[in-house]
RNA sequence: GCCAGGGUAGCUCAGCGGUAGAGCAGGGGACUCAUAAGCCCUUGGUCGGGGGUUCGAUUCCCCCCUCUGGCACCA
């Protein structure tokens, strides 16, 4: 057994729809929980969404209908994202649970208690039109822009968290810990951002100017503001049962997230409360659409990530966003890219691997696995029988290359396809004095069939199951070291092979 | 402005001191088990520009150009 392994994603604002970066970052997670599954851990995988705040108090009150019930409806919406992508957490957040509610206000309360939370008056430029206040910065051409309406001088009093007391404390555990921010790049980005004094945090909003929030336990009149709210989440929700899986072994996040939420405040309130800091916070990078940049600002650069599953299956979703990004850098997302990959490594290298196997052992043997004996075992049987790709793929995993993961699992896929050339069964299979060598290649390609169902597991976890139903085998849960290369199958009956990625006739048009 | 990461074949990218690689796209071929699939061969680059270090630089250093991102609550 590997012990436990607790990993989390960013919980997404319910302000606006999902998209395909909310869909990467769900399938990037499942992938780890998954891996780790499969390695025996006993995982705890949390994801969900962030539900208070200005921002969703406006939309509901535009649709006329109670903060909550907007909130349920957009979470519903998440949650279906996620099962339609096989994205399997142990447990989906809302930030409006009662519990969640409970554990910020003790978590406020013990701040408060220590004297890291204080109270001070703000005076500053104020729209009463956006309800925020807002400062020199933000004049164009010395004038507030119309959006701000009528802007005023006033005075409000708000909570504050000190950061600066613990900014050396930081700064040491990122020196000791050079892997608690991946990747490389990123960690120097915090790093910089640390050399100046940082400024208190504000973390309340008087009632009277937002009311969807959780209120403070030592001020009624006031609730809690973004980020206390937000990150304390992580910890609201790990534990099951009460076995308590702190501190997180892998946060994932964007990196529009990592300063300062995550890089700063998150761990220098852990840092005052006392409790352990995550072991990696994993920054991910952003999709464009082909090419143009994706903003939520502007619904035509939105890639909506359901007609690509409804149309395609979850698998090839999750396959192409893995494959494709470079964890930590961008990549571009676009239909013909999409198009490569489904019908290229997914259809043409695995699909047809799977499907002229399966052929050859129903037409040859009547579906049932060869037995073979050492004898008929050649040197061109070498690569299929190597269990070097399994550490090729593991060791990817661990640095957090899924494209590379990938990439060692589909070099055994062409091998295999570079095999069925190589030792041409459908050859061997007109000549009865080579009976037995064709056993031992059939058997050799079942085989791989079988490993690669495994390998696939974590990334494409429907696709590996069709493939275990196609050999008839049980589907699941699977281990990692079942990828080892073995003979298992001999004497196995398979079922009839069924296309696991049919092409289409027709390329998507524009506005179906 | 400061900081970071890029600029390498038509496209996406790897390489990072010893006269350039992969995948996809393009061209050709042999085969037939298979999703008109797979396999083999192949066209294609003065490695952003300039200077320097070196016997030798795409690879190290400096300068410049250019793109992207961070320093400000949008995955």
């Amino acid at each position: 057994m590997s012990g436990a392994y607790f990993l989390t994603t960013a919980i997404d604002y319910v302000n606006s729809a999902p998209h395909l970066g909310h869909a990467y970052e769900k399938v990037l997670a499942d992938f780890f929980a998954r891996h780790q599954q499969s390695l025996g851990s006993d995982v705890l995988f949390l994801t969900g969404v962030d539900e208070h705040g200005q921002k969703v108090q406006q939309s509901a009150q535009k649709e006329g209908i109670e903060p909550q019930l907007f909130c349920d409806e957009m979470s519903a919406r998440f949650q279906r994202l996620h099962e339609s992508l096989g994205v399997k957490a142990s447990h989906f957040v809302r930030t409006t649970d009662a519990h969640h509610k409970t554990i910020v206000r003790e978590w406020l309360q013990r701040l408060h208690d220590k004297g890291e939370i204080f109270f001070q008056e703000y005076e500053g430029y104020y729209s009463i039109r956006q309800e925020q206040f807002v400062t020199e910065k933000d004049k164009v051409d010395g004038q507030w822009p119309e959006i701000f309406g009528e802007v005023i001088q006033t005075k409000e009093p708000n909570y504050y968290f000190r950061l600066e007391p613990y900014r050396q404390r930081l700064l040491k555990h990122l020196e000791e810990n050079p892997e608690f921010v991946v990747p490389t790049f990123r960690r120097k980005e915090l790093l910089g951002a640390l050399t100046e004094p940082l400024a208190d945090l504000c973390i309340s909003r008087p009632k009277s100017r937002l009311s969807w929030g959780i209120p403070l336990p030592f001020n009624e009149d006031y609730v809690t503001y973004v980020w206390f709210d937000a990150l304390v989440n992580y910890y609201s929700f790990a534990s099951i049962k009460g076995t308590l899986y702190w501190p997180p072994d892998l946060q994932i996040i964007g990196k529009d997230i990592l300063i300062p939420a995550h890089g700063v405040y998150w761990p220098i309130m852990l840092f005052a409360l006392d409790q352990a800091l995550p072991k990696h916070l994993l920054v991910h990078g952003f999709w464009t659409n082909s090419g143009a940049k994706i903003s939520k600002s502007d619904a035509k650069s939105l890639v909506d990530p359901v007609p690509y599953v409804e149309k395609f299956g979850p698998d090839v979703l999750r396959y192409f966003v893995l494959r494709e990004m470079v964890l930590g850098q961008d990549a571009d997302f676009s239909d013909e890219r999409f198009d490569t990959r489904y019908t290229g490594d997914l259809g043409k290298k695995l699909g047809n691997l799977v499907q002229r196997t399966l052929s050859m052992i129903g037409r040859y043997r009547d579906g049932k696995i060869p037995s073979y004996d050492g004898f008929h075992i050649t040197p061109a049987d070498t690569a299929l029988r190597s269990d070097a790709v399994v550490e090729e793929y593991r060791r990817a995993v661990d640095e957090f290359a899924p494209h590379l993961a990938l990439q060692a699992i589909w070099n055994l896929v062409a091998r295999a396809n570079e095999y069925v050339e190589e030792t041409a069964p459908f050859k061997l299979a007109k000549d009865p004095t080579q009976a037995k060598r064709l056993d031992a290649v059939l058997g050799h390609l079942a085989e791989t069939i079988r490993r690669l169902s495994v390998l696939i597991e974590a990334a494409l976890p429907f696709t590996a199951k069709k493939i275990r139903a196609q050999l008839q085998l049980p589907l699941g849960p699977v281990k990692l070291e079942e990828a080892l290369f073995g003979n298992s199958l001999h004497g196995h009956v398979i079922g009839k092979p069924e296309v696991l990625f049919p092409p289409f006739e027709e390329k998507p048009q524009a506005g179906t």
